[in-house]
DNA sequence: GGCCGACTAGACAGCGCTGTCATAAACAGG
DNA sequence: CCTGTTTATGACAGCGCTGTCTAGTCGGCC
């Protein structure tokens, strides 16, 4: 059997095409009986509208691409951070009869920009969802933005400029996780900075002084060590904090492959955790709930960033695109058993 | 500035739009010369074919839909399984300038089958790959087959029916780590057995009945123990095995995950792995580089079937649908530190 | 020189829809 | 009952391409 086209229901239900339209559409101005009849003839014929058509002629695709990082979405610890980015997206694209379309691409090579102007002008997508870190690499926006195509930009630390995208409370829930260690009673809270590069740090080291100061604690450099996001370097500032005669009772660090470092080097100094230290880091990657004693983090909500960055989306194309903003959805404590109460002495 | 459309070339090079679709498509029969006029054009343009257009006129939409089972992907242990899918899918679409739709689906509500025709319908794929666990869900091939959509199913395990599919020489491979044991010195090789659900079960068994018989050993119902796959049941497995007195020096089993639960089970006997017990997995998860010792496994070539399942869809409609067939993708040992030579007693 | 075939190029219909506009029907109100 | 307005429906163009068919051009060969 031949797929259905408007034609055969429309003539099946006695009327023209652009009232299958109309029905299909649910646009306004149909009576009710002329409706089921269509709607009849419709289910009749199992008809689906055949998206290149719709596309050709209503200059909309009702498909949205999520483009993100190529390598690093296939390298085993980060392949779950993709993996929930488009989870959220094909949840929200269900739901409003969207499809996805995933395209990975690699931003250090030359034609990138025009890469991505070829993909766009070819599928036409009704809106662009950039995954960091590719949401703040200046060249992959440019070329989105000329193709006038909508863009939410979705970064788990903030986005600089003024476009649409959608981020976290990174500052905040890292203030939070601060006074949560101070409510446990410690004084000394050490905090591991992460690689410079990435755009979160800065937020999640103002939100640990935030929290400090929230907390009443007095924040001291001395207190603070530089890593570079692996685990490596988590154990090199762990060694370095935990050597000191006055040794921090927790430790915070802003990403969970340093605190994974810090957990295996108060094993090696025989420090017990949490007894005798606690450590929190950020992120929820796998790994957190994989090692003993599973560590308490931060729990990115990659997926709901993607959903509302997709929602945002199609928004968008019903209402004109209104204001710019930035959507934050709130990252969330996980406690597990790395945290415990500050040690007596 | 509106986006280039194949008259506004075509005016510029001063030919037919037939023409200019004949060089873009690489049709032959077009003088050097004016190809060249047309080239020119098109990149001074930026021309870039409009899809829906192409795929309303042409009948093709160079659209491949990836479809594979809902919740089980963003579980954290099997979103490695669908990430590879995905890395082998987008490398083989993107040499062919194809894109990737992807389309999780849940197999176990009623409506999948129309589900899933009404989303063929709509977008037209040219293609379509199903993963497995889907790939052996009658109801779902059904469907697609009734659409005529080229359909090309993947899976570790074989396939049963006569459709085009890709798999793994998983009986093969699993003769060859029975094999590579043996000539470490085993002579007492136990095996877990999965879930009997699983395809891939009754392959693997036979494959290492095989191994045993290529390296003259025998084979006793005594070696074999039943898991359900789950790291509890290699435990419970585990235990059955190692507390005879006449105990196995190498346990296979059927996955990772069960293989993980026997090193934990032998660690709480005191039985050193690899010195007094070689252990070996298969699919080669995360988790077998992360435990210790790294187990010895056999890697599934994930990425690599689905690449070659979308080349074969995509060569399936340029030439006519061949004979059906079967692709096979052969696993290959990851020898690690979980295997060793025999115990001498 | 005339005819045939191989190349080359263009004209044109039409893929299956939606947008626009015209038209018809229904409903007010005076 | 007629005009003015709203509501319901249809006619038709056209989105931007490709497929088909036709027409012209060129050389080769008898």
């Amino acid at each position: 059997m031949p797929k259905a086209t408007i034609d055969d229901v429309a003539e099946l239900a006695g009327v023209s095409i652009k009232t299958v339209s109309r029905v299909f559409n649910r646009e306004p101005n149909v009576r009710e009986s002329t409706r089921d009849k269509v709607q009849r003839a419709i289910s009749e014929l199992n008809y689906q509208p055949n998206k290149a058509a719709q596309n050709l002629a209503g200059h909309r695709s009702r498909l949205i691409v999520l483009i993100y990082d190529d390598p690093s979405a296939y390298e085993i610890p980060s392949a779950g951070f993709i993996i929930r980015m488009q989870e959220g997206a094909l949840r929200a694209c269900r739901t409003a009869n969207y499809e996805l379309l995933i395209h990975p691409c690699r931003y250090r090579i030359k034609d990138v920009a025009k890469e991505m102007k070829a993909l766009i002008e070819q599928v036409r997508p009704d809106g662009i969802v950039l995954a960091a870190p590719l949401s703040n690499v200046r060249k992959i926006v440019t070329a989105i933005e000329e193709t006038d195509t909508p863009l939410v930009r979705v970064s788990p630390g903030k986005t600089n400029g003024k476009l649409f995208s959608v981020a976290t409370n990174d500052r905040e829930v890292c203030a939070e996780m601060t006074r949560f260690l101070a409510s446990l009673g410690h004084k000394k809270i050490a905090f591991i900075m992460g690689h410079p590069e990435h755009k979160a740090v800065g937020n999640r080291f103002l939100g640990y002084k935030d929290g400090l100061e929230q907390s009443g604690l007095s924040f001291s450099e001395d207190l603070v060590a530089s890593g570079d996001n692996s685990i490596l370097s988590g154990e090199a500032c762990a060694a370095t904090l935990l050597k000191r005669k006055d040794r921090p009772t927790a430790i915070f660090a802003a990403n969970d492959d340093m605190a994974a470092g810090v957990i295996r080097v108060a094993d090696r100094l025989n420090i017990e955790v949490p007894g005798q230290l606690s450590v929190a880091g950020c992120d929820d990657i796998a790994l957190a709930q994989q090692i003993y004693p599973a560590l308490t983090t931060i729990n990115q909500p990659l997926a709901a960033m993607a959903d509302q960055a997709v929602m945002l989306l199609i928004d968008s194309a019903r209402k004109s695109r209104t204001t710019q903003e930035t959507a934050v959805v709130p990252a969330t404590l996980k406690v597990r058993e790395s945290t415990g109460p500050a040690p007596k002495d």
